[in-house]
DNA sequence: GCGACAG
DNA sequence: ATCTTGTCGC
């Protein structure tokens, strides 16, 4: 079908990317048309078309049936209980070695009550823009091994080490989780994407000279669009955090779910996931 | 044209 | 992402 034939043009495309990565590239390009360049340029055309593509399944409001403990009741509604988080740490000799970890958290108690890592060789590189490509394949599995086994702590809601909406097409590493998945994603990002005339310097100035709520100022670009939120998460942390729309999600919501996690600057589920990973990859070596 | 650019 | 020591503060 056309899906295999996706796969395969992609794998095939991959192998040669990495061939063609370790080719010395003329600094000159005079012609400006060397082969890896064209080829690299036509594989993101190819990731740009996917993520467009996903980009039509993508919700950006409130889409769930469970609801937060600090609000009230509304009948026998189901509450949100159990936070996901994902994250990878790499190899520091082998940076194409990876180890993927999902956690889940219990929103009362802050305890991980479920764990699982995956150590993986990934054969795409990371290009600014497509960390998707490189990331999502270990996590989505991880995510997918818990749903076939109908596990009871399946996440709710999953926090991505990595932004939403708040990406060049609008479409970064926790929307196409969570589009894939179909599950309700937060984006977190620890150092911000430049989009649409958002750098860290104009957002450092506007935090500073902030009249904003609890350490919280809107992303808004030169556009007018509201791409997320940056936040100061912890006392005593002056450097923000910056959280996106994932999927089925709301922005206001994303971010009272966010402050309900901050024990430190870095919401806690991906900060265990984050923890977890590295020591797996420490332990397997 | 050059620099910037989540992880 | 990763390399890498101490150090300042609650």
């Amino acid at each position: 079908m056309k899906m295999s034939h996706l796969i395969h043009t992609s794998d095939v495309s991959t192998e040669l990317w990495k061939i063609m990565n370790h080719v010395k590239e003329p600094s000159h390009s005079s012609s400006g048309c060397n082969f890896s360049t064209q080829f690299q340029s036509s594989q993101q055309m190819d990731w740009i078309r996917v993520q467009d593509s996903l980009k039509g399944r993508l919700i950006t409001e409130d889409d769930f049936k469970w609801r937060l403990p600090t609000r009230e009741k509304e009948g026998s509604c189901e509450i949100l209980k159990y936070v996901g988080g994902v994250d990878l740490s790499f190899s520091k000799d082998d940076s194409s070695i990876a180890c993927g970890t999902l956690v889940v958290l219990d929103l009362q108690t802050h305890k991980v009550v479920y764990e699982d890592s995956s150590i993986a060789r990934l054969h795409i590189p990371y290009v600014p823009g497509f960390l998707a490509f490189r990331e999502a394949p270990v996590l989505l599995e991880l995510l997918d091994k818990m749903k076939n086994n109908a596990h009871p702590f399946y996440p709710q809601l999953l926090m991505v080490d990595g932004n939403g909406l708040l990406h060049p097409r609008g479409f970064g590493l926790a929307c196409h989780i969570g589009v894939l998945a179909d599950l309700p994603t937060v984006g977190v990002g620890k150092n911000l994407h430049h989009v649409d005339g958002l750098t860290q310097s104009r957002v450092r100035e506007l935090l500073q000279s902030a009249d904003s709520p609890e350490n919280i100022l809107p992303l808004i670009g030169d556009s007018g669009c509201t791409w997320g939120a940056a936040m100061r998460s912890s006392q005593g942390s002056l450097k923000p955090i910056f959280i996106s729309v994932g999927h089925r999600i709301s922005l206001a919501t994303a971010i009272e779910i966010v402050r309900m996690v901050c024990r430190f600057r870095v919401p806690e589920p991906i900060r265990q996931a984050d923890i977890r990973s590295r020591e797996c990859l420490r332990n397997n070596r």
